[in-house]
RNA sequence: CGGGGCGUAGCGCAGCGGUAGCGUAUCUGCUUUGGGAGCAGAUGGUCGCCGGUUCGAUCCCGGCCGCCCCGACCA
């Protein structure tokens, strides 16, 4: 393809709205152009990396033993009642919806599993016709509460979203685990460095489930991960071995009351009493859904909402407000401890962090007042411990006890065990050999295309631009003719990108009537892994310049061989893993 | 949902009660030709939308829409 008879425009300055270095380098290159809110137009240069990675997901699919197949992205609101999810979704405002001329609702699929369910449970009606795992590969639509990062959180978005269907949990464990497999191979293929971590299975709902995480600091997600066993879990679901605490190994003494005027928080009191923030105990009072909850956990750590959610079996959890504070505790805000709330009506649940606690500083269940010596046990009479407790960097790893490390990470990536949860709400059933009839166990698996892509210009790139993956890039090869004007020159240029045309490489062919170094900075900005230089000094010598542009090195190359060589070094670059087309 | 900010040329921005400018991009000419060239000239704007104040509004006021950022309570 030639520059001159393509659409594509870079651009030198940033755009304002642009904060993550995907999203800036993506667009200057111009390969994407913003439309609304989370909402892109992939130019044809911006379209050829988006399909290449969406190749890949297809080919491992395929290869994978998955069916591809396409499901509506309009659907009908009946199709999602019968989940329960439009009444979730809808109040999370997630979902776009719409009305036809009849006045019935519809939504945009921001998923499909109510709608490839229906499907199977029409067709399958015996374990003989099992397992078997479905995927598309299409448009998904999702009213992001804050869409951002151009491609990584948009509002319309590609994503590859699979099904298992399986007559039980070994099977399910199969298909889950082929999926992990093809999971793998496609990140791999796209050049990213990744690590899977054990994830909170969230609105989807399910049991088990994985993310894919590519390392990098735009990410939205913090992943707390173990170098020494390779345990490895999303921050809200991860979980930590047991902290040393101030109070190990001391005898406990009296609960006594101590006057701290006007100290309400833990800051404050810390400094008060000249104690360390890990002696005290905060008492946290939350409203959910089924009424109000108190979470009680060491005073210099954070509650992990998403696990506490989970403990508690809510969906909603908010902090209470100050008066709900009173009303549920009897105690201002501030000064709420966990040995006076027996009698009240309200569920108290304690972090694993208190196990065991003794002489430490909490409130006294009255303004101005909290007390010393208290024993979590012989005071406030907690027997249960849960974990919510937030991970943090140093913590000891659940595992193996060695310290925890946290990074940020771009979710590229998602499995889960779904389970029976909505073959039984759909009644998604077959007869197994005993000839009863069962819900299929399924497994539900999503990849953001636009999003793994983005991840890669994250992952690969320098001041100048971007550095593609050979699998991604837009094209593998470019060639820039450097004096155009010159009429041998030229046709040297010309008939090398005849040549490589010819042999079917995958190349673009900058003929531009520009100034040389115009078209290296946009050589750079657009990050074809490969570029070969024709004209000027080199050629008088008959020779090109054959550039890699992930390590900048230049070699000269007699014309005649170019071609050679540059199939040579697509060859060195493509790596091992390539997979023929 | 709350707070803050911003909407002026394709992009990045300035401006101001008297009908709009800079850089860049684009076009033309000349010069130039190995890392976003120089000079000269030119094109390009319902100043987000609606209403109000005013002799006059891009500017002031009100409303709406759009967009960006931060936050969503850790007692």
């Amino acid at each position: 393809m030639r520059w001159s008879k393509y659409f594509l425009q870079t651009v030198r300055e940033v755009p304002g709205d642009a904060e993550a270095i995907s999203h800036v380098l993506l667009t200057r290159a111009g390969m994407m152009r913003r439309i609304a809110a989370g909402i892109y137009a992939l130019t044809p240069m911006g379209l050829r990396s988006h399909r290449k990675t969406e190749r890949i997901v297809r080919e491992e699919m395929n290869r994978s033993g998955a069916l591809e197949l396409e499901l509506p992205i309009l659907q009908p609101r009946e199709l999602w009642d019968e989940s329960g999810r439009w009444a979730r979704y809808s109040s999370d405002h997630i979902l776009f919806h719409l009305r036809d001329r009849k006045e019935g609702e519809y939504c945009l699929a921001p998923t499909a599993e109510e709608a490839v369910t229906s499907l199977v449970r029409a067709g399958v009606t015996s374990y003989r016709q099992l397992p078997v795992t479905l995927y598309q590969i299409r448009t998904k639509f999702r009213d992001e509460i804050r869409p951002r990062f151009g491609l990584m959180r948009g509002r319309e978005f590609l994503m590859y979203d699979g099904y298992s269907f399986d007559a039980d949990a070994a099977g399910l464990d199969a298909s889950y685990g082929a999926q992990d497999g093809a999971y793998r191979r496609i990140f791999e293929r796209c050049g990213l460095d990744f690590t899977v971590v054990e994830a909170d299975p969230g609105a989807i709902g399910g049991s088990d489930s994985q993310e894919f995480m590519v390392l990098a600091e735009t990410g939205e997600d913090a992943v707390v991960r173990c170098a020494a066993c390779g345990y490895g879990a999303n921050v809200e679901r991860a979980e930590t071995g047991r902290r040393p605490a101030p109070w190990d190994g001391e005898t406990p003494g009296a609960l006594e009351d101590v006057e701290t005027p006007g100290r309400g928080g833990i800051d404050e009191v810390v400094e008060f009493l000249g104690i360390t923030a890990s002696r005290m105990i905060k008492c946290l009072v939350y409203e959910t859904e089924s009424g109000p909850v108190v979470a009680i956990l060491r005073g210099d750590l954070d509650v992990n909402e998403v696990a506490l959610k989970n403990a508690l079996g809510v969906q909603h959890l908010t902090l209470a407000s100050e008066e709900k504070v009173e009303s549920t505790t009897g105690s201002p805000v501030g000064y709420v401890g966990p040995h006076h709330l027996s009698g009240r009506n309200v569920r108290v649940l304690a972090d694993g962090s208190v196990r065991g606690a003794v002489n430490a500083v909490t409130g006294a269940g009255r303004r101005d007042w909290h007390v010393r010596g208290l024993s979590i046990d012989r005071d406030a009479g907690v027997r249960d411990f849960l974990s919510f407790a937030m991970a943090r960097s140093g913590d000891p790893c659940p595992r193996c006890g060695k310290p925890l490390s946290i990074a940020r990470g771009i979710e590229v990536g998602h499995i889960f065990k779904l389970g029976t949860k909505y073959s039984t709400a759909m009644r998604c059933e077959f007869t197994d050999e005993k000839g009863e009839t069962r819900p299929v166990v399924m497994g539900t698996y999503g990849i953001g295309v636009g999003r793994t892509m983005a991840a890669a210009v994250e992952q690969h790139h320098d001041d100048d631009g971007i550095v593609w993956p050979l699998a991604l890039a837009p094209f593998e090869i470019e060639i820039v003719s450097l004096n155009p004007a010159d009429e041998a020159a030229r046709r040297s240029a010309d008939g090398l990108y005849g040549a490589l045309v010819k042999e079917g490489q995958d190349v673009f062919y900058d003929d531009r009537d520009e100034r040389p170094g115009v078209k290296f900075k946009d050589a750079d900005l657009l990050g074809f892994p490969i570029r070969v230089n024709v004209g000027g000094r080199a050629l008088k010598d008959g020779k090109v310049e054959l550039v890699t542009r992930s390590d900048r090195s230049i070699r000269a190359v007699p014309l005649a061989e170019a071609v050679e060589a540059v199939r040579a070094l697509r060859h060195e670059l493509a790596g091992p893993i390539e997979v023929p087309a």
